[in-house]
DNA sequence: CGATTGCCGTATCGCTGATACGACGAAGCT
DNA sequence: AGCTTCGTCGTATCAGCGATACGGCAATCG
């Protein structure tokens, strides 16, 4: 900070960098966000502290978030990028159900990889970001609608995805919240594999107690995945409502 | 606090009293801050409104409890109080497997009842209370035992427990997080049966794929039960260790 | 070349956690 | 009984926090 104070300095201007100076500034501040963060003890962080360590002062951080939840927030965001690109470097198999099994894994190390920004991300905050939360269920939905077009879901994705993410997030948590008591290694593989023998069944053929609402949500599932020129829009949309139907539970 | 500031009102003396005073302002400080965290929108309470409430002064606050932190950690260990007579009010059947199931329920209708008061408990803290936290998995624990005692458990209470209780937090916190998202008001059952499986068994005999580790972890159970009056207390502990190492899993 | 517009940094406000300090009443001593 | 000592309380205060009002300066436009 000893080089860009003295008053006569030469200014951003805002047609040579353009918008992309914001963007700059934004980036800097949440980087600085983050290493604050990380380095917290507390898991919070002053406004202060990280509009310094990103050579600006307090008004232009609050005029580029808003509000240090605006600032939080778009951390929260930077992390789920990260997070996703360490998704899609990670789920290239065409075994989906192995994908699934390092995918968890892979949520494990990203939670003891970076504790505070975890927590930011998934533990409760008031009014946190929705935003973060559900792109992260949309990227297991995707998997798991794989694994369902393997026929290997005994479930929908929807369902599966919303009855894993909190287990594996109830996991990490714990660890992260009490290592010293959930110090054991394969606690987190007995939750997996215990949550996933819930929702995925055998690979091969539909071995399901009821085979035609299993071959319906294979069906449903290529459709989402692939889709189909041989049936008009209407006509696929109509389909899709019968396989639903097909697929409901009994009556009651 | 009308009637409590005229300079000469008479004082509480502390042999009247005595050290009760203390423990009667420690009582009326914890109830304030638990109002004023179910009332806050984020989860944080401030010491004066708090003190305020109670009647006393900021210093006061400071002589019992140390800190916000300590102010806090009563708090949750008050929340514990709660939950363990909750618990204790509820699990009283001879069927350990039932109680299981009703312990589950119980668990997640006091996070949807106390909402912030639960995330203080067992969301990820700095450096937060250990104690109310091993203190629920002891008495999950407790009732595991009896699960082992009856032949029904095909794993250690206390990995059980390390199973169970990070599942059933992380429901739990989802909910509270994302209402939005994590509606589905079977999704707490569908994960409570899906950890279960992997933990209990059939109650009635031993059909665990090795009969002689099942029946060593029973009797251990069993013993840490009732005890026995036929041996020494160090034939006691020994036939203690023995049974540990029968129920080891095998040598790697 | 002067007026205008938009952004930035300085200074500030209200609030928070935490504490120093004087005042005052209750025990203890002579 | 009177004085001293000790403990506790409330008042006042400090440093740090999130958030913002405002003057000054550079870039732009007529």
């Amino acid at each position: 900070m000893s080089d860009a104070e003295y008053p006569g300095r030469p200014r951003r201007r805002r047609d040579a960098d353009g918008p992309a100076d914001d963007a700059q500034v934004r980036k800097a501040l949440v980087e600085a966000a983050e290493r604050r963060l990380a380095a917290s003890t507390d898991g919070d962080i002053a406004t202060r502290a990280v509009s310094e360590d990103a050579g600006v002062s307090q008004p232009v951080l609050y005029r580029l978030f808003g509000d240090k939840r605006g600032l939080l927030d778009a951390v929260a965001d930077a992390g789920f990028e990260r997070y996703a690109r360490r998704k899609s470097e990670l789920e290239v198999t065409d075994d989906a159900v192995a994908d699934m099994y390092a995918g968890w894994d892979d949520h494990m190390a990203f939670a003891a990889a970076n504790p505070a920004l975890y927590q930011l991300m998934f533990a409760p905050r008031a009014r946190a970001a929705t935003t973060a939360y559900k792109r992260i269920l949309e990227l297991l939905e995707a998997t798991l609608l794989r694994c369902a077009a393997a026929g290997a879901l005994a479930t929908t994705p929807h369902a599966a995805a919303r009855l894993i993410l909190p287990v594996n997030i109830g996991v990490a948590l714990s660890r992260i919240a009490q290592p010293a008591l959930f110090d054991d290694p394969g606690l987190s593989h007995v939750a997996r594999d215990a949550v996933f023998a819930a929702v995925l069944t055998e690979p091969v053929v539909t071995r399901a107690p009821d085979p035609v609402r299993a071959a319906a949500r294979q069906l449903s599932a290529q459709l989402a995945l692939t889709g189909t020129d041989r049936l008009e829009p209407a006509e696929t949309a109509l389909l899709g409502r019968w396989l639903e139907r097909i697929d409901e539970p009994a009556r009651r």
